[in-house]
RNA sequence: GGCGGUGUGGCCGAGUGGUUAGGCAGAGGUUUGCAAAACCUCGCACCCCGGUUCAAUUCCGGGCGCCGCCUCCA
């Protein structure tokens, strides 16, 4: 079969083909930190971490770049609104960015640059492009990239020039040659950070880091560039321009974009005020959830936020985490033995993923083998032959491990103090035993009854109670 | 207006030229002191109109609906 890639450049499946064999560099655009993420953030990083892992479990050696983006005007507005200085506004974001998107299993990159940090890389870059002409300093210490210079301005976008004049909204800055020329270095104005330059003191463009820092860590051509589609333009676009016009190498070969999170079918987004933060999500819903959520539709597809979504998706889960459970405690009284035979779903599993990502077949193949995994439980638990159910589960460990959905290894309670209820949940189910064994179900009842009120949910088994946390 | 995407059973959501997606919810049953969990069974879906074909939800053409980008945005 091999890995087929949805490539946003030729808008069709190829089939994968990294620049260098048996390793896979991967650029993905991550946050302006000037606010808390919210669910299209974590739409993104879950939708690369997935990517990223589908790499890896396929015998890739990856390299995975998320930068931070730690200066930009939206940054600055916001600390001139509280009164502090923006880097302490970016950093407060960046660990917010961070520790949010742990929590929904997203592994950190390898390299997390941020732009602040390659202030001299950037100048460079812009000397460079004003040497080969595709750039133009300006009165004010702004340089601009001459659209017009780089005759493939547009391809990745799939838009001509010529077209998108028509559609011009703000009276063209007349410093510019052409209208839909683009800020490489701003000049600084009073009251912005700024670094010294050959134009002045001044700080990047948005488009420029990218470029500067994913040619620095990748190389000049690299293989997956990643991030949301409403990137595709003018951002992407433009680092093309910018990289290409230097280089003169194709800067990248797979262009990956992941879908919007929509809410009453409309984009999540902060200009509409619409959005939710992850963390207020988090408050209210499991983490597993909300990556079931996110890992259950295709990466390119649109998802829409609704508490009735993220309850199914939660539902899901507990599918996913009762058999690992059951599984593990059946297997747990079973001798030793594993025949190691690799299972014919994790064939169909991998097919999916090759496929474009297709997560939602997999999580499909994942329920199939969790059907048959349940019903090899019962005949562990009735005294059967425990290898089947073993390599069963061993098998739904790794491919649940490459979505992030590994009831064995993740997820931890998070709840504080969950060693104390946990004591207090044993303390009224030995209770409730003694009241069983007497014959004494109305109080057994009620003390069921108290524990599913309160979110525990008891199961009767023949080796005695066992319970969880339902939220 | 330009470009891109999309329309599947109550809901979510894959996919395919003729053969079971999967899940959630719901109904019945097995099991259980009762539950929970699990298992079994059930609903015969593919926006509309043409065309190609022995056969189309799947291909082609047209139409309608919805979403996104074209300005900062994952």
């Amino acid at each position: 079969m091999g890995l087929v890639v949805y490539n946003t450049f030729s808008r069709r499946k190829e089939p994968f083909e990294p620049v260098a064999a048996g390793r896979v560099s991967i650029y993905v655009c991550g946050p302006t930190v000037y606010d808390l993420p919210h669910l299209g953030h974590a739409r993104a990083a879950v939708a690369f971490d997935v990517i990223r892992r589908t790499f890896r479990a396929l015998g890739y050696d990856v390299t995975y770049v998320m930068n931070i983006t730690d200066v930009d005007d939206k940054i600055i507005t916001r600390a001139n609104e509280e009164g502090r200085s923006p880097f302490a506004v970016a950093d407060e974001y960046t660990r917010a960015y961070q520790a949010s998107m742990a929590r929904v299993g997203v592994l950190p990159p390898d390299i997390a640059p941020r732009a602040t940090g390659h202030i001299i890389e950037m100048v460079a870059l812009v000397e460079q492009l004003i040497g080969t002409g595709a750039a133009y300093p300006v009165e004010g210490g702004d340089v601009y990239f001459s659209v017009r210079s780089f005759g493939k301005y547009g391809e990745l976008s799939n838009r001509s020039l010529d077209d998108m004049r028509a559609g011009e909204r703000v009276e063209p800055d007349p410093r510019k040659r052409d209208p839909m020329d683009f800020a490489l270095w701003k000049g600084a104005k009073p009251g912005e950070p700024s670094w010294p330059s050959p134009w002045g003191p001044g700080r990047p463009g948005w488009h420029l880091e990218c470029s500067a820092m994913s040619m620095k860590y990748l190389g000049e051509s690299f293989d997956v560039h990643g991030g949301g589609q409403d990137l595709i333009f003018p951002h992407h676009e433009n680092e093309r321009a910018q990289s290409e016009a230097v280089t003169t190498a194709p800067f990248v070969r797979f262009w990956l974009h992941n879908g919007f999170v929509t809410i009453n079918e409309e984009k999540m987004s902060k200009s509409l005020k619409n959005f939710v933060s992850l963390d207020d999500v988090l408050a209210q819903y499991p983490a597993p959830a909300v990556r079931m959520l996110l890992v259950a539709a295709h990466y390119r597809s649109p998802i829409d936020f609704s508490p009735d979504g993220l309850d199914e998706a939660g539902a899901m889960w507990q599918r996913f985490s009762t058999f690992a459970r059951n599984a593990t405690d059946a297997l747990d009284a079973a001798p030793e033995i594993d025949d190691g035979r690799p299972l014919s779903f994790e064939a169909d599993f991998f097919a999916a993923l090759e496929d474009d990502f297709n997560t939602p077949s997999a999580v499909a193949v994942l329920f199939e083998l969790v059907n048959a995994g349940n019903v090899l439980v019962e005949q562990v638990e009735a005294g059967g032959d425990p290898r089947l159910l073993r390599a069963h589960l061993a098998t739904f460990s790794k491919m649940a491990g490459v979505l992030g959905l590994d009831p064995l290894t993740q997820w931890p309670a998070e709840e504080s103090g969950a060693e104390i209820v946990g004591s207090l949940v044993e303390s009224l189910l030995e209770m409730r035993e003694r009241a069983r064994e007497a014959r004494d179900f109305e109080t057994a009842d009620l003390i069921r009854e108290r524990l599913v009120k309160a979110g525990v949910v008891v199961e009767d088994r023949p080796g005695g109670p066992r319970w969880r946390i339902k939220r």
